[in-house]
DNA sequence: TCTCTCACG
DNA sequence: ACGTACGTGAGAGAC
């Protein structure tokens, strides 16, 4: 992948970048006017000041751990509907990350001999087995934003002969935690092909599937990616916007419903408590010392770690084993096609036109079949002329 | 080099 | 009383 590389539509970007400019500099105007004076949008120590001092927004003591005013997403979002200049910072922030980090960015990391970005995958940074991207990190590439997504157009195939292949596992971390738990209801919810944040929302909140709504839906989602990372009622609150008291019941209704889920999270914890490290289905390890730590807040980690590694890590596992298969398998039959990156759950590869059949069902067969498992795994596939399209 | 912020799974 | 959801990398400012 880091050899072969992705193709960048450098037109594109300069265009995007020249768009996201002119929106910028109406911004910047619009706050400076507000403010009465111009400064430093990018220096959140000014910013602070800028707010909470001259312009007397109440900050309700919200600092960082270094005593400056706090002026995060969070921060903001809960002041944008009083001060309009809190929502117009927000919109500097986002088109600003844009330009910055992605469209200005990809440009000068293309590699003058290949014409390609040329990112690393390194195989030994993350504790849980992830590989890691950088220069640039292609795992962090914008979707869930309407300008954000616009980025992912620039990625395109080697040349018009070929197109790109997305293949991305559905829930694969759930789907682990039924396996891994056996847990009798949620492996029934996955080998009945439901949507498991429906299904779960539907049994914790007892009313039929067709009667969950996407709110009680958002909340099922929220408690099973908890779930994932070692919830807290804590955390799930926060999350929600609801107090933790509600949180509280919300879990113990949850663990009710998945009995299987709630005794693999203790069992999970004791057993790392004992061997002194968590492991993932292939073996691989993270060790835990601070389980035995007399300090709430650091065992805590520990156990959420110990509950999260084994999930995280046995699906970094799956995706490796595809991998290595997808490879082998393209490289016997004399395949032009590539495998290029990797974002955890999904891969990409650049296909010929005229292989693009049977490359898509390798490479789902080989990620949904890459280790036996008491619950199906589904790979979904995705074929376009830029990465959004495939995606 | 550290801090803050924010992009992704 | 304690005080957090798991895993990353990068840009920009401050020092």
């Amino acid at each position: 992948m880091e050899y072969e590389g992705v193709a960048v539509d450098v037109e594109f970007l300069k265009r995007y970048s020249t768009v996201l400019n002119d929106e910028l500099q109406q911004v910047r105007e619009q706050i400076f006017e507000q403010a009465g004076v111009s400064f430093n949008m990018d220096s959140p120590k000014q910013l602070g000041e800028i707010l909470f001092q001259k312009m007397q927004i109440p900050s309700e003591g919200k600092k960082t751990k270094t005593g400056q005013y706090a002026t995060d997403e969070e921060t903001l979002q809960e002041l944008a509907t009083s001060y309009p200049v809190a929502a117009a910072v927000l919109r500097y922030r986002t088109l600003q990350k844009l330009k910055s980090t992605y469209v200005d960015a990809l440009p000068a990391l293309i590699h003058p001999r290949t014409g390609r970005v040329h990112s690393s995958f390194n195989q030994a940074v993350t504790s849980t087995g992830r590989l890691s991207s950088s220069n640039p990190n292609l795992q962090n590439i914008p979707i869930r934003t309407e300008e954000g997504r616009e980025v992912r157009k620039a990625f395109v195939p080697r040349n018009s002969d070929f197109v790109l292949l997305s293949a991305d596992y559905s829930q694969i971390e759930l789907r682990l935690m039924a396996a891994l738990s056996q847990d009798a209801a949620m492996l029934e919810a996955f080998h009945q092909h439901l949507d498991i944040h429906t299904a779960t929302a539907a049994r914790v909140f007892g009313v039929a599937l067709d009667a969950v709504s996407s709110d009680l839906r958002r909340k099922a989602k929220m408690v099973n990616f908890g779930i994932i990372y070692g919830i807290s009622a804590f955390g799930l609150a926060q999350r929600l916007g609801i107090p933790r008291g509600e949180a509280k019941t919300l879990i113990e209704e949850y663990f009710k419903q998945y009995p299987g889920v709630q005794s693999y999270m203790q069992h999970s914890i004791e057993q790392a408590r004992q061997r002194g490290y968590a492991e993932t289905i292939l073996g691989s390890r993270r060790y835990l010392k601070d389980l035995h730590s007399r300090n709430f807040t650091v065992r805590g980690f520990a156990e959420r770690n110990a509950i999260n590694a084994p999930i995280q890590g046995s699906a970094a596992d799956m995706i490796k084993i595809a991998m290595i298969r997808i490879h082998e398998t393209l490289r016997q039959s004399q395949s032009q096609a590539r495998l290029i990156f990797q974002v955890h759950d999904e891969l990409l590869l650049d296909v010929p036109r005229h292989e693009i059949e049977s490359v898509r069902i390798l490479v789902k067969e080989a990620m949904e079949q890459a280790m036996p498992l008491p619950v199906p795994i589904v790979a979904e596939t995705g074929i376009g002329n830029n990465w959004l399209e495939a995606h």
